[in-house]
Order: structure tokens, then sequence, then C-alpha cells
RNA sequence: GGACCGGUAGUUCAGCUGGUUAGAAUGCCGGCCUGUCACGCCGGAGGUCGCGGGUUCGAGUCCCGUCCGGUCCGCCA
């Protein structure tokens, strides 16, 4: 069956992995399998670090291998070798510190070059920068990396630590169909042509969210699922159109119970992964969150919070604000930052630019040179607008310090939120002013709705999730009614969220009411989940978490694709593969499919 | 849908107000070297300046369009 020729040292066992080669095997002969790293070739001895998932071990060759060591002169970078030979300790001299084998190298007495390589693309070595790109389309070689492999083996630890914690707690791993059908709420469907069933689709599951409550009305008590989820949208750096998540559902438990028991899962998965040790988590309301931090995903790590000033402003008219300041929808709210008088005026006008994203149109400010001194210790563009007494009402209320200083933001409260919240973000990044390394975060109390562009109720989570108030509270006061949904933050990302759902018919019936989806619509849509509630559905509430951000927080990787073996460019494609591709027509025709005819426009002359 | 940044040797980049033969480092190839470990020394090869059009006597450089990659806004219940 096999090619001895072709799998030459294929029969011999491996005794270790390269990394694990260490000063217990000293004189003792080892057979290992591996990639040539690097070569050093020296004329009279050459070396060659091979290397494998473990590590990297230094092999020696000299003209004593005979015939092994013509071969080892021919060995290129990226051969796979298998290496039979004895385990030396390294003399005081040659001792490699900055090497986890450093202390021992392997003497070879034969080599066997099992494949060539041709020249990679690119360095594999950690000193070379190369372009994300080039690493997508020879994914295979980027992985090869050190730093690649550390963040997949990661990500491999950290779901079998989230799998151990669950399978202990009674939950039970079932899967759910990844041909469901499509979803009118929410993010845009993945969508997959039906051939039995001509013009209709399949969608990939956004979440299994409607499959695990069922799940819950079979009395299944804890499910979990670390299951694949799709979304067509726009990507991000922490954003894929196929992403993983930690899907838990369980019945006849609080809001309270559910999130002890996932904190205590992500507690105990940072102390047994990365050896860090959480608190309690602090819990926050929406409402809150959103004051004092200008987010619902706040990052506890920087000191800095919003003052709202709108009664001190109330009279003010501000060129470089937006508006009056006593707009019933607007706020004007001060970020202070100590120390912050540092900051130049390039500086400053770098951040009026970056809160301009958000829709700011301006970025007042004032540095406090010298409170002692009064109006005359303070520089601002905008002090001459303000009355004198307001303006020292305002430092007070600050308590502002000589060395400060105190930016602010006057619009619409969602733009005074997006705008000082993203710079209260910015700064602490551009000022290195985290004070510790984790910020775990419960964010609860969330309206159950916000009115969009058209005046419309949507769903501030799902509409699945259950308010905290009967359906005619609900009915009478949509805008005021709090849901029974909570957002794990870390680190200012939301790595979960969660909710009890709605278990009663007429609950879910109220709730689809006031986002404007018909009886019939809902009947057509979710009508199995409408008829399940009737059936003796239990209360019952979960929560995901997003595996990729939990591992790129845990990694401290930049982009989720870091922690992703295969993953999408920003243009959702694979550079690799070049998915998405074109079909032939054969396929379409058996999938009813005609492709619009793209028109092109004719040369002119 | 929008804003911004980038695309020059295999790779990472430099290339000024447009001007003669487009450079560096690294990698690669050849030679030398018995203790290196990002080995060293000598020599060599290697370019559709993303693509298309325009301006100009002349374009890597300026303009328009387009494609690709990235960051962000919108979007992502």
């Amino acid at each position: 069956m096999t090619d001895s020729k072709n799998n030459a040292g294929i029969g011999q066992q491996r005794s270790h992995y390269c990394g694990q080669v260490a000063l217990p095997e000293v004189d003792s002969e080892v057979s290992l399998f591996g990639w040539v790293d690097r070569r050093r070739d020296h004329g009279g001895v050459i070396f060659i670090d091979l290397r494998d998932r473990e590590g990297i071990v230094q092999v020696v060759f000299d003209p004593d291998a005979g015939e092994h060591f013509v071969l080892a002169d021919k060995v290129r970078s990226e051969y796979v070798l298998h290496v039979q030979g004895v385990v030396r300790a390294r003399s005081a001299e040659t001792i490699n510190g900055d090497m986890a084998t450093g202390q021992i190298e392997v003497y070879a007495r034969t080599l066997d070059i099992l494949n060539q390589a041709e020249t990679p693309p690119f360095q594999l070595d950690k000193f070379t920068d190369v372009g994300e790109d080039v690493r997508l389309k020879y994914r295979y070689l980027d992985l090869r990396r050190n730093d690649m492999q550390q963040k997949l083996r990661l990500r491999s630890q950290v779901s079998a630590n989230i799998r151990r914690f669950l399978d202990e707690n009674g939950f039970l791993d079932i899967e759910t169909p990844i041909l469901t059908r499509a979803t009118p709420e929410g993010a845009r469907d993945y969508l997959v042509p039906s051939r039995t069933h001509e013009g209709k689709f399949f969608a990939l599951p956004q979440s299994p969210q409607l499959f695990k409550q069922l799940l819950m009305v079979s009395g299944f008590d804890r499910y979990y699922q670390i299951a694949k989820c799709f979304r067509d949208e726009d990507l991000r750096a922490d954003r894929q159109p196929e992403f993983t998540q930690i899907d838990i559902e369980t019945t006849f438990m609080s809001e309270s119970e559910i999130m002890a028991m996932t904190e205590q899962l992500v507690t105990k998965l940072f102390a047994e992964v990365l050896g860090v040790t959480f608190e309690s988590f602090p819990t926050m309301p929406y409402a809150e969150a959103m004051r004092v931090y200008g987010s619902d995903k706040p990052d506890l790590r920087i000191p800095l919070k919003l003052v709202d000033v709108n009664d001190l402003m109330a009279s003010v008219e501000f060129k470089v604000f937006n508006g009056p300041a006593n707009d019933p929808d607007g706020r004007v709210a001060a970020l202070k930052v100590p120390g912050g008088g540092a900051i130049s005026r390039k500086d400053i006008d770098g951040y009026t630019k970056f809160v301009s994203i958000y829709g700011a149109k301006g970025l007042a400010w004032v540095k406090v040179n010298n409170r002692s001194a009064g109006l005359e210790g303070l520089q601002s563009p905008i002090l001459k607008f303000m009355p004198d007494h307001t303006v020292m009402t305002l430092m007070d209320r600050l308590e502002a310090a000589d060395g400060d200083i105190i930016f602010f933001g006057a619009d619409k409260t969602t733009i005074v939120n997006e705008a000082l919240g993203a710079l209260r973000c910015k700064l602490g990044e551009d000022l290195n002013l985290y004070t510790c390394e984790w910020a775990p975060l419960w964010v609860v109390d969330f309206p159950m709705f916000e009115k969009n562009d058209k005046g419309q109720w949507t769903a501030l989570h799902h509409p699945f999730t259950a308010p905290s108030c009967s359906p005619e509270a609900l009915e009478e006061d949509p805008g005021s009614a709090l849901s029974q949904a909570f957002d794990m933050v870390l680190n200012g990302t939301e790595l979960g969220g969660g909710s009890i759902r709605i278990h009663r018919a007429d609950m879910q019936s109220a709730v689809f009411r006031l986002l404007s989806i018909t009886a019939e619509e809902a009947q057509e849509k979710f009508g199995f989940l409408l008829d399940a509630l009737k059936y003796g559905a239990p209360p019952h509430g979960g929560l995901a978490f997003g595996l990729d951000r939990l591992v790129m927080l845990m990694s401290g990787a930049s982009s989720i694709r870091d922690v992703i073996a295969f993953p999408k460019t920003q243009s959702a494609a694979c550079v690799m593969t070049e998915a998405p591709g074109a079909v032939d027509n054969q396929q379409l025709r058996e999938l009813n499919i005609k492709l619009r005819q793209i028109e092109v426009p004719l040369q002119s002359d």
C-alpha cells in the first residue's frame, strides 16, 4: 500500500517532537520529523533547525555522517526531513539561551528527505512582516509560523475548556441545522438555493436561536453547541461572515442564575488557560453605561467618565456645537482627561476629525493651566461664549486640576454618546490610560425596543427576548419597557449576550405586534415557534458567546482573522480558494437559477 | 452605500517640485568557510512600478476610472 520509495523513513517511529527534546534525553537516540526552519552551512559542519508544532531543535551534521552529510548540503528551507541521531548536551559556550531546546542539540546519524519544497513566497520567520493578503493566499504556510500555531492552539484549549465545563454541568451538546429558513429580522441571510423545491431557498443560520428554544420546549433542560453562524453583512476587524458561537440555553433558570453560571464559566476559563484571576463581575444598567461611558459595552480599563453638563450649558450657544444645547433629544457632556493638558493643538485637531466620523460637528475643549488663577488659568476657544460663573461651576463639578484637558460634546444624545464614547476609548489607547489588564462587566436592564429612523419600534436584543413586565404594560409604554437581557463585556468588547426568552404565546404575539410584524407574517415566518409555545413551553433563557472574539482577546490578536484558520477578506472572499466562484450553467439549471445579464455599455468613440 | 490609507524585485519598503540605466534590506542562486543559532565573507540573477485611459517632449511620480488589500462609518435584531 505505501510506496516505500516515496515514504522512506515514515516507517520509523517518531520518538519525540522536535520541541520536546531536552536534557534528560542526552546520550539517547532520537527519531525526529519536521520542517527545515533554517540551515546554517559552515562548510565542514551544517546546522539545521528542525521545526514541528512543538518547537525547534538544532540538528548537527558533520562529515562523519558520510552520505547523510552530503544530503544535508542539499536541504533547503521548508524541506520535510526525518532525522535520527543522538542527543548531546551543548558545551557552555554553545548553549543558546534564547531557544527552548538551546541546552542540547541532535548529532545526526541519518537524514531522509521526505519531501522537497519550493522557496516559500515569504519568509516564515518572526523577523519579517508580511502583508496579510500574501499570508492569506498561502495560509497553509502562514499557519506554520509559531505565532499562528499558538493562536490556534489557544483556540482549541478554549473550546475544550468550555466544553468540559458545560459537560460537567449537565449540558447536552446538540446540533442544529445549517440549512434552515430565512428570517425577516436581523442581518442579511446567506442563501442556498433548493434543487428539489424550485424557486425556494434555504438560509444559513445567523444563530441557532429558535432551535435551541425549541430544544428547551422538548425538555432537554440544558443545551450547548459550539455553532457556526453566518451573517451576510459588511466585515470589520472583529467581524467575519461565518463565525463561531458558544451557544447555551437552559430551562427554569433566572437571569441572575444564568449570569452567575456563565460568569463562572468565563472565570474558570481565564484561570485555567491564562492563569488570570477575575473578581466577580460588576453589573451595570444599560442607562448608566450610556450616560457615563457613552457605550453599551464600556471599556472599564479606562478611568475616564462622561459628565452631564446640560444644565450648565442650557443657556449657552456655542458656534462649535451642533444646534442648541437645550434640544430635548440633545445632550451636552464633558470628558475630563487628567494630565491631558499636554495634548497638542495638532492632536486636538486629530481628535476633532476623529469624532466627526460619528457625526459630531466639532470638539470643544478647555485646558486647565492654573486652577487657582481662575479664568486666567484656563485656555480654551469657547470660554468667551460662557458666563464666568458657569465656567467656574463647570470646573468645580468636573473637579478640574492643573494640567487637565476637558473635552465637550453637544449634539443629539446618540451622537454625543457615540462620539465621546469613542473618543474616551481612543484617548485611553493613545495615552495608555489603562488601569488594569482585564475589565469584565455585565450590562443589564436593556430597553426592549428602540425607535429606528422611520419611527418604528425595533428590538434592541432580538424579538424573542422577554420583557420585565406584562404584555399589557409592554403595549402601553413600549419605550420604557426593560428586557431581561444581559451582555457580557470584556475590555470594551461584547463577548456574549443573552436573555430570558418569551415562553408564552400571548407575550410573543404582543412583541411581534409592537415590531409591526403582522399576525400572518408572524405565522408564516415563526409559526412553528408560536405553535411550540402553546404546547407547554417552559420558562427558559440562555446566551451566546462569540468564540472568535473571546480567543482574539485572550491571545492579544488585533484581528479576528488571526484566530481563524481560513478567514475571509474584508470583501468576504477567500484569496486562497478564490471563493466565492462562478458555477457552470448545468449547476444553475438544476437549481432553476438564471443569472441576470449584466449589461455592458458599448464602447462609443 | 460612504470616508480614509495602501498596491514598486519572491518578501518588506525607499523613490523629493515629473527628467538619463527604478534602489535598499532580506530571501533566492553560485563559490568559500568545522560551532553557528536572524552565522559570516565574495559574486550573481531577479521589475507588466496592480490594471486601463488621459495630461506632457517625457509619468513609478500628476489627473480620471477601475480592481485588489486594510481601517472605520452606515450595516451587523
